[in-house]
DNA sequence: TAGATTTGCTTGGTAAATTTAGCAAGTTTT
DNA sequence: AAAACTTGCTAAATTTACCAAGCAAATCTA
C-alpha cells in the first residue's frame, strides 16, 4: 500500500502544482504540505485531507486508505485511476483523444501476448 | 445544521453505549469523547471521525458535514472520463504506470507551447 | 556572471488535539 | 446505610499538528 505522502506527492505533481500554489488555494502552509508528503504527520485532520482530496481531484477514501485509516478501497480498482480520469479534466479535446488512443493501444497490445 | 458534538452524542445514546464502552472499542479516551460531544474540539483527526462513524454505524459524510468540513453531496464526472477510468480498470499495474507517464508527457508538452 | 525568483525543505515555536488522573453525582451491592 | 462501582465530566499534563521564517539548490533574467 502506497503511503499517504507518496500518494499526495504523485497527485500534486500530476496536475502539476507547486507546494506554494497548493498553499494559496487551500491555506495549508507549504511547510506543512512538505511534511505531509514526507510522512512526518501521523494523524492529519479530516479538514486537511478533505481539502487536498478536493484540489487533487481524488477520492477522500483514497487518502483515508493511504493514511491507513480504512482498509479496503470500495470497488473502483485503484486510486491512480481516479487520478488519471479526473486530472484529465484539464486536457484539451485533442489531448483527451490522444489519451484514449493510447489506452486503446495498451489494451490492444495486451491481447496479443 | 446539527453540531458534531450533538450528532455524536445522539448516535451514541441511540445504541446505547457509555463513553467508557466506546473508549474500549475505539481506544479513544472517554475524556476526549466527552470533549468531542461538547464541541470543544474544532478539527478532529480523520482517524477519530472514521472510528466513530464506524462504531455508531453512521456515514462518515454525516460526521464530516456536521463538523462543517463538507457541505453538500454530488460529484459530477464527464462520461468520457468515466470511459477512461472504466477502461483503465482492466489494465495491469505496469500498464497503469505507462498511462500515467503518458499523461504526464501530455501535460508537459502542453506547458511549453 | 551575478543578481533575482522559484522551489522544496528544515527548524523552532505555538496552539490545539489527545491522554492521565481524579472528582461529584448517581446506581448497585451487601 | 455505607462500601463499591459506574457514569459523565474537567483541569492539568503531554504529544503533535500546523505555521512562520528562513536556507540551499535550481532556474530565470539582465
Amino acid at each position: 500500500m502506497k503511503s499517504l505522502g507518496k500518494t499526495l506527492k504523485e497527485a500534486r505533481e500530476l496536475i502539476p502544482l507547486t507546494l506554494r500554489q497548493v498553499e494559496e488555494v487551500t491555506n495549508i502552509s507549504n511547510a506543512y504540505l512538505s511534511q505531509l508528503e514526507h510522512d512526518k504527520i501521523k494523524r492529519p485532520s479530516a479538514n486537511v485531507l478533505y481539502k487536498l482530496a478536493e484540489i487533487y481531484k481524488i477520492e477522500l477514501n483514497t487518502l483515508l486508505a493511504a493514511a491507513g485509516i480504512i482498509q479496503k478501497e470500495g470497488r473502483s480498482k485503484s486510486k491512480l485511476l481516479n487520478t488519471i480520469a479526473l486530472s484529465a479534466e484539464q486536457l484539451t479535446d485533442d489531448e483527451e483523444q490522444a489519451l484514449l488512443q493510447y489506452l486503446k493501444y495498451l489494451r490492444f497490445s495486451k491481447k496479443n501476448d
